[in-house]
DNA sequence: GTCTAGGGCA
DNA sequence: TGCCCTAGAC
């Protein structure tokens, strides 16, 4: 592996499990009302969504994110992860398509090539297992940002996994996941793609009050 | 074996 | 774009 470039790659867990909010958490019919807050565009940062920076927030049907057309990637991208998602399906893994939703213009995968890192997965692919559609549309460049591949293959994906088993155990749980984009930050491509130094989850169980960290 | 990936080649 | 092989971490 390359050592010339600077790897000091730190991962963030915040863990974050909430008690309140009552009004929405404890009639059954709220929790759709929260799950369609998460589709419905034009909706404002509802419930959990956080707010964006960058005016841009684009709502897939797996999953919603903001773009940060400076580092050329998504400052978050937000999901639920409900139990009924896991599956153990096998999908081929797909082409990386540029992510046409993007009015600015999302960057092309190519700033990835020979770049020495990872097209890291925000939402995984592993978490839209459930039909192919939602397995082939986080392979879209909104949804990915430069990872190292030790990073990204390891503690990162030991964590994406134990979300999943947070997910079985608690019936589903909200998903928040972004990289750190602030201040100048190295790039590759010639697009100039941001490369974070500091990725983040933050998990919302809206059923389960119990923190973790 | 299961996940995350890169890369070569028709 | 599909297919198939390789690699690291757990």
């Amino acid at each position: 592996m390359n050592r010339n470039k600077n790897y000091t790659l730190i991962a963030i867990i915040l863990l974050i499990g909430v008690y309140g909010y009552n009004f929405w958490l404890e009639k059954e019919e709220d929790k759709k009302v929260v799950y369609e807050g998460i589709k419905i565009k034009g909706d404002t940062n509802v419930f959990f969504l956080p707010s964006s920076t960058t005016g841009q927030v684009v709502h897939h049907d797996g999953y919603s994110l903001s773009y940060n057309e400076k580092y050329e990637q998504a400052e978050w991208v937000a999901y639920e992860l409900k139990k009924e998602h896991l599956a153990n399906r096998n999908f081929k893994r797909p082409y990386f398509e540029i992510d046409k939703t993007i009015k600015t213009k999302a960057a092309h995968w190519k700033n990835y090539k020979q770049s020495g890192y990872d097209k890291g997965h925000l939402c995984p692919a592993g978490d839209r297992k459930y039909s192919k559609q939602a397995h082939d549309e986080t392979f879209l460049t909104s949804n990915i940002s430069p990872q190292l591949h030790e990073f990204n293959s390891g503690i990162w994906n030991t964590l994406e996994q134990k979300v999943r088993y947070w997910a079985e155990k608690y019936d589903g749980i909200y998903v928040l996941t972004g990289g750190v984009l602030n201040g100048e930050l190295p790039t590759i491509g010639e697009e100039q793609v941001g490369v974070p130094n500091y990725f983040y989850k933050v998990l919302l169980d809206y059923n389960n009050g119990n923190p973790k960290a």
